[in-house]
DNA sequence: ATATATTTTCAATAAGTTTTGAAAATTCCA
DNA sequence: TGGAATTTTCAAAACTTATTGAAAATATAT
């Protein structure tokens, strides 16, 4: 396969991909072309080679900086400011794991800890099914919270390594 | 706090948090309402409580019946269908785990499997940037796709049991 | 200071997704 | 078999989200 065609191929599903995970299809597209782009680039050539807007560029960066995945570079003697992606996946994978917790999980634990105290009669079979239901939520919450602490802190081999001989 | 004000808000919460995880609202909040129902329901309750159409309820309880999330159920002596969701959130996030998985990691390691043969010099710092940020995912897909095979079999009390010790 | 390059903002618009509701299909009973 | 109850479908409408592009703001060079 020619290198133009995977990139394009490379491009377009991990944008797809994002969608799934709660990051917009340009700005995965953006960061994709980032990935694989072996020096730092501007705003121009981001426009060029996705063929979108420059305001959709800059917001859709802006983001991505955001999300702790992108960084501005400034490159001595250039007018214009150059963007790079971290490459190592394992650093990529921790930080959306570490931003997603913090928007996503940690909301809606602290929610449910506000709707478990219910008035009214424990043998009720409404009552019991919803503080059982947001018990259980929390509960293993709270769990996934904790086993995600630790990955974000752990360091790559350490962590897969540990994990992989549990399956043994 | 009272019952009703806490379902109320349990199902707006657990519906945006949803959306974020590639379910939608609606879909979502359905799901939520079956959670804390302790007993089926048909669709007309889920048109009522809700407030949406019939069509709406159809298809988002079809939906959430292809994820393995909820059942139809057949009660002897009425004429209607009823609706119940597994309560059991081990379960529940394992059948997501599976599910999205099946539908969204696979595909991408085998969509990245035809991109890494790429033609030209080795040498040429994008074919390489390209190689490298390819096989970074497989590699990483490929061992996230094992923890999750195992996580989707194992039991939760060992699973959870086993990872939480290492963090001792 | 002024001109020029560059980035940022945001109202208007376009694109995408979800919801409705009524008609069609199906199921069940007498 | 006919008819009532129930479920399913899907085109149109409503809603939501993403994108554009031009004007405003900012930064840099002379």
């Amino acid at each position: 396969m020619k290198l133009t065609e995977a990139k394009a191929q490379f491009i377009s599903s991990w944008g797809a991909f994002g969608t799934h995970w709660g990051i917009n299809r340009t700005m995965a597209q953006i960061h994709a072309l980032l990935l694989i782009s072996p020096d730092p680039i501007t705003q121009d050539d981001i426009m060029e080679q996705l063929s979108i807007s420059r305001g959709n560029v800059n917001m859709n960066t802006r983001d991505l900086i955001g999300w702790g995945l992108v960084d501005r570079v400034l490159i001595p003697g250039e007018r214009k400011e150059f963007f790079s992606a971290e490459k190592d996946i394992w650093k990529v994978a921790t930080q959306i794991i570490k931003e997603r917790k913090k928007r996503e999980l940690d909301p809606m634990l602290k929610l449910l800890s506000q709707l478990e105290p219910i008035e009214g009669d424990k043998k009720d079979k409404d009552v019991k099914q919803f503080t059982d239901t947001i018990g259980g939520i929390r509960k293993f919450g709270g769990q996934a919270d904790k086993v995600l602490d630790v990955m974000i802190k752990a360091d790559e081999s350490w962590f897969l390594g540990s994990i992989l001989k549990l399956f043994k």
